[in-house]
Formats: C-alpha cells, sequence, structure tokens
DNA sequence: ATTGAGACCTGTCGGC
DNA sequence: TGCCGACAGGTCTCAA
C-alpha cells in the first residue's frame, strides 16, 4: 500500500464490530499511503490526506492482496490501489475495526490514548512492569492482558510468557511489584520473558497462523511441561473469561 | 476505582 | 448424519 493511491474503497456491509466512520470510502479514495505503522494490536496507515486508517483484525480478521476481482464470503473492504492489485479485508466474526482519525491527533483517539508502553522498546522494562502492577490485586496473567500494563500482549503470549518466567497466572499481581525502589526478580524475568517470546514470535511467524502443539504451555492441557527436568502436567483454567493454561510445578 | 462477567458474531469440533 | 454445547487468538460496556 505504501506510495499507492487508494482509488476506490467498496463497502460490503455499514459495520465491523462498530459502525464505520462517516463517509470513509470517500475520505480515502484519492489518498496515497505514506507509511505503515503499528500500536499494540491496531494497523495504521498514514494518508497523504492528513487522516490516518486505524485498522484491527479482531479475533478472525485477515487481510489479503489480490490482482483478481474474485471475492469471498465475509470479505467486507476492498481498497483498490492505483498499483492495479486490491488489499482485500476478511473477517467471519466481524470483531475487526476501522476508523479514520487526523493524524496529528492519533495519540488521543480512544482506541490509542490508554495503551501501555510497547513491549519491544527500551520503555518496557522490569521497572515499568513492576510500577504498573502495583496496587493490582487483580490476578498476574490478567494484569498481563490489561492494554494499560503493557500494549499488544494477547492470551496465547500472556500465557507463554509466564511459563518461560515460572510464575502463577493465579498469582496476585502487585506481588511481582516493586520492592523499596528496586524491582523484583519476578518482574525482570517476567519483562523479559516478554521481549523473549514476542521476538520469536515475530522470527518464526507463528502468530500468523497458530499450529496447535507448539507452544510451551498454550493449548497444551494434559500434556507434560516442556521445562527440563519438569514432571509438570499442563493445566487450563479460565481467569477473566479467558483460557490460561500453567504448569503447576514450575509456575509459582 | 478496580475488577469480572457478559456481549458482540460466526465457525469448528467433539460428544451423543 | 445431524444436532447441541463448548470454545476460539480481542475489546468494549456495564454493574458489583
Amino acid at each position: 500500500m505504501v506510495g499507492r493511491r487508494i482509488l476506490q474503497v467498496e463497502l460490503r456491509r455499514p459495520d465491523l464490530r462498530t459502525p464505520f466512520p462517516r463517509r470513509f470510502a470517500q475520505r480515502l479514495a484519492g489518498a496515497t499511503t505514506v507509511a505503515l505503522t503499528r500500536r499494540a494490536k491496531y494497523l495504521l496507515a498514514a494518508l497523504s490526506s492528513g487522516e490516518s486508517l486505524l485498522m484491527h483484525l479482531g479475533m478472525s480478521g485477515s487481510f489479503r492482496v489480490t490482482a483478481t476481482d474474485a471475492t469471498a464470503t465475509h470479505d467486507h473492504v476492498v481498497f483498490h490501489l492505483s498499483s492495479g492489485s486490491a488489499v482485500v479485508f476478511n473477517d467471519p466474526r466481524r470483531f475487526g475495526f476501522m476508523d479514520l482519525a487526523r493524524t496529528d491527533r492519533l495519540d488521543r483517539h480512544p482506541a490509542l490514548k490508554g495503551l501501555g508502553p510497547e513491549p519491544l522498546s527500551e520503555a518496557f522494562d522490569a521497572g515499568a512492569l513492576a510500577r504498573a502492577c502495583a496496587g493490582k490485586r487483580t490476578p498476574l496473567k490478567s494484569a498481563l492482558l490489561d492494554q494499560q500494563v503493557v500494549a499488544g500482549l494477547g492470551n496465547i503470549y500472556a500465557v507463554e510468557a509466564l511459563h518461560i518466567a515460572g510464575l502463577s497466572p493465579q498469582r496476585q499481581a502487585s506481588t511481582i511489584a516493586t520492592a523499596g525502589g528496586e524491582p523484583r526478580d519476578s518482574a525482570r524475568a517476567l519483562a523479559s520473558a516478554i521481549k523473549q517470546v514476542l521476538a520469536e514470535a515475530i522470527d518464526r511467524q507463528t502468530s500468523a497462523r497458530y499450529r496447535a502443539g507448539r507452544f510451551r504451555v498454550y493449548d497444551r492441557e494434559r500434556e507434560p511441561c516442556r521445562r527440563p527436568r519438569c514432571r509438570g502436567v499442563i493445566r487450563r483454567r479460565t481467569q477473566a473469561g479467558r483460557s490460561t493454561f500453567y504448569c503447576p510445578v514450575c509456575q509459582r
């Protein structure tokens, strides 16, 4: 999309999770994509019009680039580009999201304004994690899914990071908080586990389509723990409505 | 103010 | 084969 002009936008329905903004297709038509970036799980396309397109895949959304006009079920938005190809947004569950906002005010957009630090940035470290968890009575796993604590971490990698760090998902979040100025070892372990698991995932592009059994704990209920010499068996439980997987032996 | 439950929507899978 | 419930990678709103 970068450097291409959006000739025309086809909207196949009035909404995804929320209605498309007013005059959505018209505001995009004629604009050139200047840059594609990301914040948390939001994709951001800065346009020559001075507006930015915010996009979120939700649970089941995907984009494909195509040269043909063939359309599939759940194709909701088609961007026709000056290159001759089209970018198609497909989303069966329609938990996806799109909106337009002025680029110079993007950080004030409701979807972006409360977000915590990017996990792979220098701003996110043991100290930042410890401070964000201070006073939180919620379980540590729930705290990791709180986008104000760390931006863009989802259910799979929250659970994976806790296993790497050897921390129980049920532990109260405040127990990893700062102890007299210095972050605890647990906060150091967890912050670096988050960075590690995300860096690995990006490296292998595993998130693009997850395959069962490739994770340390996620989706491995009743299977053996993969930590060397640990004899534990992975358990599953529900926390705040989401599935948590963990090893009761090596995660404390 | 935090926190958890429920809602949003469709598809898939396992059990009967 | 078919029906039914459980569950799915996210986020928002609402009521304790």
